[in-house]
RNA sequence: GUAGCUGUAGCUCAACUGGAUAGAGUACUUGGCUACGAACCAAGAGGUUGCAGGUUCAAGUCCUGUCAGCUACACCA
């Protein structure tokens, strides 16, 4: 469809003595598939060429010939209406999709190019509850949205595995330690261990001096501390990683925070060579034009901030993986600390490569009164307690349909784990949510099992119809069997699949993806309930149930995409 | 106080980046399982796009002002 668009363009521009791409920028697709595939508004045209802009499309519609992948050119209040071939183009788009299959959808545009993508990056020996989540889902439909459009991509948990934190849960560990059976449930621990210290730590002024002490040993790696921090750091992490193995999310790197400790300070060196660090109120920092506050690079006790961290970490990213794109998914409220690090960072990576960071900010949960959650006090479900929550209902579900008996509970984690990270994608990520588990447990309408549920049904089609696409030879598919307005839809809908692929990509948006694929299950659902797909006719059977494959193709490519597996029956 | 984001149907959200009659889901009402799976489909009702101006042939979209909510504003990360 794309090209024909292009083949109007050229024609129009060609007649108009225009730039192609001028002209390529105001053709639209009308709201109403009935007013055609394609339209061209003749408004701007008309206060230049001083003449109405109907006649500007009347002129134009007799005397361009548009070729005959346009049917059918319309003038109708100002707008030049193009209808295409449906024939030509169907049997166009249907041999593609069918020889392609999975490459129908993929791009070499990224190729040999590398992105970071840094995303989840939770703190250590604290829990993962529901706001990690977006960064998680975001971070990896990302991830694998320009992995399909063939970059190489690095997926980087940047985690807060660092900073003075730490001190206190390390002192807070030595004087109670033998209390707690950190191995069962060490996050728990560690948290218990922390608020009790840093109470303590209100009272005792004493304890806060052990804990900086503690901190500064950590950074010098004293072996007694840094032993400590490993088991909190290693116990923590076991426990990330079955929150992402259940939502099925994967990393290429685990380097956090403390990762840098040995880095920063050849970033503190270089903006002080280049004479950019100026000291104020004993913190050293860097001045930026056009922000009020300076950005600070050492505190006034000498030690780093996380800002100087996350340059230590550019700069690495720079060396070690060359970026094209360095992509930092977070919420909005660090939308200041990443503006003033890609600032300074202009002075360490070069102008060139700072201008590849790009933050990609989401929205907050919020609580029920539209207030921020808090992590403090045990109310609010961990993350892990809700994943669960949504695998136990589909698993109810699946036992109450009864359709699927073997492997019931991988079955349920795909379902239930799917409608969690679809419900968390359906929306453009800088819309806040508030935390609602009703809505997130829901399977009806416009959710991750309805899309799923359409797979299943294309698969249970093929199946039963014994249609083995492998087996199937292009040339013997009769595609201008499919004439039904219901074929036409989604075969033009699917033609749509890589625009909004790139659009994702450029967005950074996997919300066009999820609405997209709602759009395919929910034209598939209308078409298998008002056409008979395993038909009396050999011919036309073979022409939907290709048709039907494809739209499993392109569901289940899609659902991939956002990280969310199809099951095969449900 | 300054800056950023958000405001569209009862609720949750779309709207191809300025285009034609502002669309879905949900909830509500009604109809559809003896041909491929009802986690489904079809139909109905539901709107002063927060408010007021402005630009334009054309504004939910751009500009100005204003109201409401959220967030940030250096020694937490």
């Amino acid at each position: 469809m794309q090209h024909i668009k292009k083949e109007i363009a050229s024609k129009i521009a060609e007649k108009l003595n225009k730039n192609v791409n001028e002209i390529l920028d105001n053709i639209e697709v009308p709201k109403d598939s009935s007013m055609g595939d394609f339209a061209y508004p003749c408004f701007k045209l008309s206060k230049e060429l001083r003449m109405a802009p109907i006649k500007i499309a009347e002129d134009m519609k007799s005397e361009i010939d548009f070729g005959d992948n346009i049917s059918k050119v319309d003038v109708v209040s100002g707008y030049l209406n193009f209808f295409v071939n449906n024939e030509k183009v169907i049997n166009n788009i249907m041999t593609d999709v069918i020889l392609n299959k999975e490459k129908y959808l993929k791009s070499n545009e990224g190729k040999g190019k590398n992105i970071c993508i840094d995303y989840s990056s939770p703190n250590i020996a604290k829990p993962f509850h529901i706001g990690h989540l977006r960064s998680t889902v975001i971070g990896n439909a990302l991830y694998k949205i320009y992995k399909n459009i063939g970059y190489n991509v690095i997926g980087i948990n940047h985690l807060g595995d660092f900073g003075t934190q730490f001190g206190l849960v390390i002192e807070g560990y030595k004087r109670w330690g033998k209390e707690y059976n950190l191995e069962e449930n060490p996050i728990k621990c560690l948290v218990d261990i922390y608020v009790r210290t840093s109470e303590l730590a209100k009272e005792d002024e004493s304890v806060k001096d052990k804990a900086r002490e503690n901190f500064k040993k950590l950074e010098e790696g004293e072996k007694e501390v840094i032993t400590l921090w490993n088991k909190f750091r290693e116990l923590s992490l076991e426990e990330y990683k079955r929150i992402y193995k259940i939502l099925d999310v994967e990393f290429d790197s685990y380097n956090g925070e403390a990762f840098y400790n040995d880095k920063m300070s050849e970033v503190v060196n270089i903006l002080r060579d280049k004479n950019l660090l100026v000291e104020s109120q004993g913190a050293m920092v860097v001045p930026i034009k056009g922000y009020d506050i300076p950005c600070m690079i050492l505190k006034s006790n000498g030690s780093t901030t996380y800002t100087t961290r996350d340059l230590a970490a550019a700069l690495y990213r720079k060396r070690e993986y060359n970026f094209a794109k360095s992509i930092y998914v977070t919420s909005y409220e660090q939308s200041l600390h990443f503006s003033q690090m890609f600032e300074v960072a202009k002075n360490i990576i070069g102008e060139e490569y700072a201008e590849n960071m790009v933050h990609v900010p989401f929205g907050m949960v919020l609580g029920k009164g539209g207030k921020k959650i808090s992590t403090r006090g045990g109310a609010n479900l961990t993350l892990e307690e809700i994943l669960n929550e949504a695998i136990d209902k589909a698993k109810s579900i699946l036992e109450e349909k009864g359709n699927a008996k073997d492997n019931i509970q991988e079955l349920a984690r795909q379902i239930g784990v799917g409608a969690i990270i679809f419900n968390d994608l359906k929306n453009n990520r800088i819309k806040d949510e508030i935390f609602n588990l009703d809505d997130m447990l829901k399977f009806d309408g416009e959710t991750g099992p309805y899309v799923q549920y359409m797979y299943v049904r294309t698969n249970s089609i093929l199946k039963k119809a014994n249609f083995n696409i492998e087996e199937m030879k292009v040339e013997d598919i009769d595609f201008s069997l499919l004439k039904e307005k219901e074929e036409i839809d989604i075969i033009k809908a699917i033609s749509r699949v890589k625009e909004v692929i790139k659009s994702a990509a450029d967005q950074y948006e996997p919300s066009i993806i999820t609405r997209y694929v709602i759009d395919i299950a929910s034209l598939f659902s209308t078409y298998y309930n008002a056409h008979h797909i395993i038909a009396q006719d050999k011919k036309l059977m073979n022409a939907r149930l290709s048709l039907v494959y494809s739209v499993g193709l392109i569901i289940k490519e899609c659902l991939g995409m956002l990280g969310i597996s199809c099951p095969d029956k449900m």
